[in-house]
DNA sequence: ACCCCGATCGTA
DNA sequence: ACGATCGGGGTT
């Protein structure tokens, strides 16, 4: 069992690289921790499905911040939804954290992103702009599981579904 | 000041 | 497959 955190340099990366790569890592927050197995690529203004396509506005100001910073925004009136920004300064890229199967209670299935913040007490008003770098008590942890993965398209959106920019672990 | 819609969820 | 839900992002 490594402790090791994640360095910045793996987010700093092409975002479909870091979406297929955190499949199988542990996401750690305070007494959670559970391993990542659903995850979704929004890459840059030419992706009109990334909310950053818009162009940079108060909300997506963190997508274009430096990688290894998350990316927690609100939706449907009652969800949060938890990123981590990837790529290079002022490229505006995230993965969104879709599901992750907690080692505590066994293998509680937290399958969706809004389930998954409601779940850990994941916000925007405490966690949006946290560096997952620098915490003690929010980052992603490496692993040495192999797991096994298909790609699809992403799901819940009306526009860029034709990219297989969705990463699922095969059960 | 306001309008409109959404990177969802639960139930059917 | 669909309706509930409603805050707030983006624009006026």
């Amino acid at each position: 069992m490594s402790n090791i955190k994640l360095p910045r340099s793996f987010f700093e990366r092409p975002t479909l690289a870091v979406a297929r790569d955190l499949i199988g890592k542990r996401l750690i927050y305070q007494n959670f921790s559970g391993l990542i197995t659903e995850t979704e690529a929004y890459i840059g203004k030419d992706d009109t499905a990334c909310h950053a396509a818009k162009g940079r506005t108060k909300r997506t100001e963190v997508m274009f911040g430096s990688a290894g910073h998350a990316y927690v925004y609100f939706i449907y009136g009652m969800y949060y939804c938890m990123n981590i920004v990837t790529e290079e300064e002022d490229f505006p890229a995230a993965v969104l954290i879709r599901g992750l199967v907690l080692d505590q209670p066994y293998e509680k299935n937290l399958d969706g992103p809004g389930k998954l913040c409601r779940e850990l007490g994941l916000n925007k008003d405490q966690h949006n702009g946290l560096d997952m770098i620098s915490s003690q008590e929010f980052y992603v942890e490496e692993t040495h599981q192999q797991m096994k993965f298909i790609q699809t398209p992403r799901i819940g959106i009306k526009v860029g579904t034709d990219k297989l920019w969705r990463f699922l672990a095969k059960s």
